[in-house]
RNA sequence: GGGCGCAUAGCUCAGUUGGCUAGAGCGCUUCGUUUACACCGAAGAUGUCCGGGGUUCGAGUCCCUGUGCGCCCACCA
């Protein structure tokens, strides 16, 4: 009994089991595929999306690209790789979770680091959940053992240790830099994060001295000190190198007159004031002529303290109270209110850009690298960086060519890219993000003093050694006004190993007993700071004293004076505990005293009374209504810090990390990643295996934010390439060539597409139609296509289980065996296995694609299936089983659950994910019988097609059968016995004689196929048929026409090449044979 | 301002180094329940390959130029 498929293939029900037993099977793995110790590995690493919310169209094209690739790679066996991944996408991922708190209320700043950063880590991680669910219903065959974030720990590993060698290698330095600063984000961002929207503005012509120029920005003037002019310009060019004095709202300030080439003279009156430190352009400017600068913008986009009266305005309230005191001034030549410019946005929140001076990290892209120490081994692309420039190598790689970009014409655009490349800055002042590894102390105490002192700087991987542990030692009275500012010190700290905190055991403890219990818990040594509030200043003198304690600080929060006893004594507690302070002075090295505030029930001259004694520094903090606030806080939060450690606030750059993709991803764990001799190490066999990758799939889109990244990144820490070939993708655009986006409400839900159509079809729908590079428009119409044809594959098999034996096996085909038809169909999926083998050789996926349904549907369905319903030779079922086998492995890497669903039913020993990719194994001889039997065959198809084709000009009625007479000279004994099949496929012939000669009836629809001449008897229609027949003359005599002209033109015929004219020659001796024929058969009516 | 891409059937797009009687899918028209499939089958219609020059025996394909659309980069002080 055979099985039976079910009429439909219904997606839902086969998917998500599939997907199971791939990953069960282990295959994804390319350590558990079955090859051998010399097979080639091939690499893609996953572009890991963000984990910003769920996947769209884009990511399910990326996806099923990618798929193709690894599976086809798989198949041939090699020890294929996907490593997937997610990307924690600073900024956007950030600015996503403060959306959401603003809707609770909150910001950043009111949650705090720690309670805002574990908001934004759940958030990742349900993000990330969600997206990879969503990679797996895509039918993505990736090794999930392997997947990698880029914020885990292994990735900062890698982060740390590459800033580590580039900042040794003098690449990444710490500068005062004008940077595009977002006043909201509060972070700088990169060149290209910022983007440009065009505004309505006002061009201010202003009376500049002896200048009148034009500005957007007038209350940049504050910051001005220079005007610029073109060196070429005749008006200006007796000011040029003369100093102003330049009235203003503030008074008078100098400007020097320069000259430089990035002036245009067209623009405004030829002369420009320059303002260096919130332009870029002027900031050049300056530097080029030696101008100085001075800001006047702020973080928060405010006015700063040296605009006077301006001061705390933001920029565009400053503008038009400066205006209107120009005005009154006189300074105003006049305003065009039509002025229409460009400016620049953050990407993110849109915010306006403040270009303004800041001190941040940068990658020096120019700088040329000697004696750099790299890894030779295990390269296959060894790059040479003597003497190079990170710029030098990233262009070098791409015009050798080690790295292939697809399509070519995005090169170009990465040369520009490159060329014009400035120093990246990589810092950013977000929470979310891999901190910049780098720590600060203050100097030593002799270097200076307070807050000026000059500061260390540590650069590493793993944070310094600091043996600096806390104490610190409450006030035993503790009101409720009180705040407790030891507590608050104690979390800006958050240091772990080091650090103490001492409360009182209760309300009113003993002196004694007090210090036995902080002596016994704490461990205090000489490198311990106590920190006291109050009378715990007390407890530790004492304990010091009667300890002999040595330690190296002693912050005395407020006077430990008891306020009521109002005593002369300096210092008393419980009446004749004096403090032997010359002890303390000993045994402590630094001591310093806080004195929060002056109105107080304790006098400030205690305090200072006892910082005399002490040797101490002591601080005052302003007054204030309540103990310690904040502010307060902050100071000595910093004279804390300065003692130890404390690492940079800045985050990385997300594309930082993300540049280390290929490389990064194939390390395991963080030991395997090590800084050896000035020497990156990754350790590990997947380095040595898998590295560089074949291929970086991904959109055009992001080429320069990450490919070019990588390549920087990557060519650096490894002195190898990343990958070989780069293959860009286009956009998912909608129906109407728009963008996808929420709010037009026009997007195609990707995972929406699987349920409705089944993921194949989704796939397909992406894949076929789509060319690199090029954007695509995408319908649902399309996607239900695709489902109609895996129903289409389904039904195929449906077909031949039901009727044929289908065995796994390629049995040997005898060829001369062969009926026509079989040999026809083995000649076409001989053609489609070189064809799509090739075509993905050179990822022109669509093409394989539309190779592959135009072989399954218009060549197997509609010619194969249909013939060997009419005649089957004894090779019949062999040639089928060859035929399906082959057709479900081409398609697999396309469509793979459909594939692999019917795989199943006609196989169970091995799965298709890893069948053998097909070839074609015949010898010249069997290809060349092949081939010949193939063309016979093609000429039955010829004539079935005419005969269906007359008859339904003729408007035979479809079910009426007609007798047919084919006159077939020397094709005699090769069309005979295909009668069955010309019977068969819906010619409606019911009784056909074959003969070499004979007379051609009268009065019957007339077929010439080249020298075969086919009479259809018993149907015509006399004015119909002459009417075809006209029609087929008079276009055969056009063609005749053209051809003739061809070859009568001496210059075609002597210039083209013999075989162009030798097949004119042929199709014009055609033409004119059938036309001679049709005629005949014309006059017969 | 600099660069890139696109313009081929009603729609979405293929068209490799010039050899083309210019193709596919969808849609459309006519017909068809032949037991794999109506998510099907048969047949059919539809094109100044954007305009204008040029190179060539030959141009959808190469060059120049114009028009329209789209994108990227730079940025207007």
């Amino acid at each position: 009994m055979k099985k039976e498929l079910p009429k439909a293939y219904e997606p839902q029900k086969y998917e998500d089991k599939i997907y199971k037993t791939w990953e069960e099977s282990g295959f994804f793995n390319p350590d558990n595929l079955d090859v051998d110790d010399q097979a080639e590995s091939y690499t893609i690493v996953l572009p890991p999306p963000n984990v910003t919310g769920t996947l769209h169209m884009g990511h399910a094209a990326m996806l099923a690209v990618e798929d193709i690739l690894i599976r086809y790679n798989r198949m041939q066996g090699k020890r294929a790789l996907w490593v997937p991944g997610t990307d924690h996408a600073a900024i956007a991922t950030q600015t996503k979770v403060e959306k959401i708190i603003k809707e609770e209320g909150e910001t950043r700043h009111t949650l705090g680091r720690d309670k805002f950063l574990k908001r934004v880590r759940a958030f990742a991680q349900e993000s990330h959940d969600t997206i990879v669910n969503q990679v797996k219903k895509m039918g993505s065959s990736c090794d999930w053992s392997r997947e990698a974030y880029t914020l885990d720990e292994t990735r900062h590993q890698a982060v740390n240790s590459v800033f580590k060698l580039m900042y040794d290698d003098g690449l990444i330095y710490r500068g005062k830099r004008i940077v595009n600063w977002c006043p909201r984000c509060h972070s700088t961002l990169a060149d290209d994060e910022v983007e440009y929207r065009e505004e309505d503005a006002k061009l201010y012509w202003i009376k500049y001295g002896p200048f009148v120029l034009a500005t957007a920005r007038p209350e940049t003037k504050l910051g001005d000190t220079a005007v610029a002019v073109h060196p070429k310009d005749k008006r200006y060019k007796d000011m040029v190198g003369k100093e102003y004095d330049i009235p203003g709202v503030l008074g008078e300030f100098r400007v020097k007159v320069v000259a430089d080439r990035a002036v245009d003279m067209e623009f405004g009156s030829g002369a420009i004031k320059v303002t260096p430190a919130h332009s870029f352009v002027d900031n050049e400017i300056a530097e080029r002529n030696g101008v100085g600068m001075r800001q006047i913008i702020d973080e928060d986009g405010k006015m700063m303290e040296n605009c006077g009266k301006y001061q705390g305005m933001t920029t565009t309230e400053a503008r038009k109270e400066i205006v209107k005191d120009m005005k009154k001034m006189g300074l105003i030549d006049h305003i065009e209110d039509d002025y229409k410019h460009n400016i620049a946005v953050c990407y993110r929140c849109d915010t306006p850009i403040e270009p303004l001076p800041s001190l941040q990290w940068f990658i020096d892209v120019n700088k040329p690298l000697r004696g750099r120490k790299q890894k030779t081994e295990n390269r296959k692309q060894k790059i040479d960086w003597e003497g190079k420039s990170i710029k030098d190598v990233c262009l070098e790689v791409i015009k050798e060519g080690k790295i292939k970009i697809v399509p070519k014409r995005f090169e170009k655009s990465y040369f520009h890219w490159m060329e014009n490349l400035r120093d990246w800055c990589i810092s950013r002042q977000i929470w979310y993000g891999h901190q910049v590894p780098v720590w600060y102390r203050a100097g030593n105490r002799e270097q200076g003093t307070g807050n000026n002192r000059d500061k260390e700087i540590y650069v590493g991987v793993e944070p310094p050694e600091d043996k600096t542990n806390f104490v610190f030692l409450h006030g035993f009275y503790r009101t409720r006004e009180v705040k407790d500012p030891l507590n608050w010190l104690n979390q800006k700290l958050a240091r772990k190993d080091n650090f103490w905190e001492i409360l009182p055991k209760s309300e009113k403890p003993k002196l004694k007993e007090q210090m036995n219990y902080v002596i016994e818990n704490a461990k205090i040594n000489e490198d311990t700071i106590i920190v006291t509030h109050s009378l715990g200043g007390i407890l530790a003198m004492k304990m010091i004293e009667e300890h002999d304690l040595k330690i190296k600080k002693l912050v005395l929060l407020s006077s430990p004076i008891i306020p009521k006893t109002k005593s002369k004594e300096l210092i008393g507690y419980n009446k004749g505990n004096q403090i032997d302070f010359e002890k303390i002075k000993k045994n402590v090295k630094e001591i310093v005293v806080f004195q929060p505030y002056e109105d107080h029930v304790l006098p400030l001259e205690e305090n200072e009374k006892l910082a005399k004694f002490l040797d101490a520094k002591l601080i005052k903090v302003e007054d204030s209504a309540s103990h310690f606030n904040e502010d307060e806080n902050q100071e000595i939060l910093e004279e804390l810090k300065n003692n130890i450690w404390t690492q940079d606030e800045d985050t990385l750059d997300t594309w930082f990390s993300s540049g280390m993709w290929t490389f990064s991803t194939l390390a395991s764990s963080p030991d395997q990643i090590k800084i050896e001799d000035g020497k990156l190490v990754i350790d590990s066999e997947d380095f040595k295996n898998f590295h560089p990758t074949q291929v970086l799939e991904t959109g055009y889109d992001i080429l320069f934010f990450w490919v070019a990244r990588m390549i920087i990144m990557t060519t650096y820490a490894t002195g190898d390439i990343p990958f070989e070939d780069v293959y860009l993708h286009g956009l998912v655009l909608d129906n109407k060539g728009k963008k996808m986006s929420k709010s037009k409400g026009n997007v195609i839900d990707p995972l929406t597409m699987c349920e409705k159509y089944g993921t194949d079809a989704t796939r397909l729908s992406l894949v076929i139609g789509s060319t690199p590079g090029h954007d695509l428009r995408l319908n649902e119409e399309k996607i239900a296509g695709y489902r109609n044809f895996a129903n289409k594959l389904w039904n195929i098999f449906r077909y031949a289980i039901k009727n044929y034996e289908l065995k796994i096996k390629n049995e040997k085909i005898d060829i001369n065996k062969l009926s026509l038809v079989d040999a026809w169909i083995i000649k076409r999926i001989d053609d489609a296995i070189n064809e799509v083998s090739n075509s993905l050789d050179n990822y022109k996926f669509s093409q394989a694609g539309e190779w592959l349904r135009e072989f399954t549907w218009n060549e197997l369905a509609d010619w194969y299936l249909e013939a060997i319903k009419f005649k089957k030779s004894q090779e019949t079922e062999k040639v089928l089983n060859y035929v399906l086998i082959n057709l479900l492995k081409l398609w697999h890497p396309f469509i793979p659950f459909v594939t692999e669903v019917l795989w199943n039913n006609i196989n169970s020993e091995k799965q298709l994910i890893i069948s053998e990719w097909p070839k074609v194994e015949k010898s010249a001889e069997d290809k060349k019988q092949i081939i010949e039997q193939s063309n016979s065959f093609n000429l039955i198809k010829d004539i079935i097609t005419n005969i269906r084709n007359a008859r339904v000009v003729n408007k035979v009625e479809p079910g009426k059968k007609v007798k047919a007479l084919v006159i077939a000279g020397k094709k005699k004994e090769l069309i005979e016995p295909q009668a069955d099949i010309i019977k068969g496929l819906r010619t409606g012939i019911e009784e056909l004689e074959v003969v070499k000669s004979g007379t051609k009836p009268d009065k019957a629809i007339f077929i010439s196929v080249g020298e075969i001449e086919i009479y259809l008897i018993g149907a015509v229609d006399e004015e119909k048929e002459k009417k075809r027949l006209k029609d087929l003359i008079e276009r055969l005599r056009q063609l005749i026409k053209m051809t003739e002209s061809k070859l009568s033109d001496k210059n075609f015929v002597e210039r083209a090449p013999e075989p162009i004219v030798e097949k004119e020659r042929g199709r014009l001796k055609e033409f004119k044979e059938e036309v001679k024929s049709l005629e005949k058969q014309l006059k017969s009516f």
